[in-house]
DNA sequence: TGCCGTTCCTGACGGTTCGTCAGCCTCTGG
DNA sequence: CCAGAGGCTGACGAACCGTCAGGAACGGCA
């Protein structure tokens, strides 16, 4: 129940020198890359290993499993986190409320985006009822949700038209912005464009906050943002063991 | 990529008599079982065989992996689905739109309640890229969504104030219920009742649906669905090897 | 330069699960 | 009671897991 700075200590209790951090950083980089092109449950540690040049004994040295792994990388997303926060705490003003909302919806996507395989482990653990994973994700959404709510308690005196309860409303919101995020290519193989989800939310989002309509005719062109686009690694593709091990059971 | 009847083929062709259905209900159901209560990932095959008193081979007698018995169940919660469409085609005027948009949002709830374990699986796949789950989400929620499209379009002539395209709407908000009722636990773990989500949800249902804004002083009661409850089969809860393995991981 | 302690890495091993046979058991109809 | 189709399983090679003890690389010091 110990909870230590999990950050840089080996499994055996030491912490690593400067070639030992190298290794464990290149070991992550790696499960990052596979996490990006194979289904996670088949990411074995000997592919990693393989992959960072290394035996599978020496992941065992930095990280107890690759779920653990995982864990570290998820804990570098949350600081990414904060500044979909500060978008939140935007001006919500009768003429750049709009701005604000699409300027919202946009940042989740983009940060989603540019998390999408990590993020995909995180929602799982947690519904498994993973209390690390869960943490983790309350970590990362709390900041953003808590932050929405203010703004909604504050723009809207006498409650939300979406609800009394800021928190719930906030919540609510929170779970459509994320939800469609994640599913984005989904959409759009279903032939509904990302713009056109960007609009709708922003619109939902803006009455639930102000309990203004969006300005007519102002579909289309989203206003870049104010700051520059949201952390996020994307690691590269790697065609590898993993990969090719699940392409095989898929094709059938 | 032959699509075959998947339903009743044993895995060398021949179809199974009347034990073997049988059989095979057993391994499907002990499946279900075990993805009550354990992660998805360490489900092993011989937890399902030895649940159903029998061995392994004689589970790949009847499917490929674990996977696809997976699939199978999931086949069978489609249906399901079916009932929600008909709660979104009910009657969203001006005295029972309220009412209707709750019973929705409680019928959305419901039946990810009854079929949370399948569901966290399809979710994952369907991310992952996995197109026979991909194309069973599809069915499943398209019934829903183009009902709601159908629905949006009609009671605003204009225009939701949503958005243009009602199918974007439409997904919009199937999003926002369906990550809500995965997440309910998560948002009741953090001080958020059920009965305040299910208001809010559907305050902005009805606003995009008709523009109209919910009766004030509404919240709190739920009134009963037309109909009874939703499908869903709730498997009894198992202690098992897996389950215990997976306890083991966690509690470090 | 050569020595030595520390840090880092790995080959190899016992254990578990996988997926697949050939062959045995169990029903049923004649 | 028998034949044969249908149903089940023990046993096996392969893959991966997680863990050692011990070898290799490094860096400070004389």
């Amino acid at each position: 129940m110990a909870r230590e700075p999990e950050t840089l200590a080996a499994t055996d209790g030491r912490l690593p020198g400067r070639r030992g951090q190298a290794t464990r950083q290149r070991l992550l980089t790696c499960t990052a890359e596979l996490l990006e092109g194979t289904p996670w449950r088949s990411i074995k540690v000997i592919d990693i290993a393989r992959q960072a040049g290394t035996s599978p004994a020496t992941f065992y040295q930095y990280f107890e499993n690759v779920e653990q792994a995982i864990l570290v990388l998820a804990e570098e997303l949350t600081e990414g986190a904060g500044q979909l926060a500060a978008l939140v705490d935007g001006d919500w003003s009768e003429e750049a409320g709009w701005d604000t909302a699409r300027q919202v919806v946009r940042g989740f996507m983009d940060y989603w985006e540019a998390n999408r395989a990590v993020f995909r482990v995180v929602e799982l653990a947690t519904e498994e009822g993973d209390l690390r994973f869960r943490g983790l994700r309350v970590r990362a959404l709390n900041a953003v949700t808590v932050t929405l709510a203010r703004v909604v308690a504050g723009a809207a005196p006498k409650g939300s038209p979406a609800g009394d309860d800021p928190m719930t409303v906030a919540a609510t919101l929170i779970s459509m912005l994320a939800h469609v995020a994640a599913h984005r290519y989904g959409y759009e193989f279903w032939g509904i464009r990302t713009d056109s989800l960007v609009d709708s939310q922003a619109r939902i989002l803006l009455w639930s906050v102000t309990g203004r309509t969006a300005p007519a005719g102002s579909e289309g062109a989203v206003p870049a943002p104010r700051s520059g686009p949201v952390v996020g690694g994307g690691a590269a593709r790697a065609r590898t063991d993993a990969a090719r091990r699940a392409a095989r059971r898929v094709s059938e």
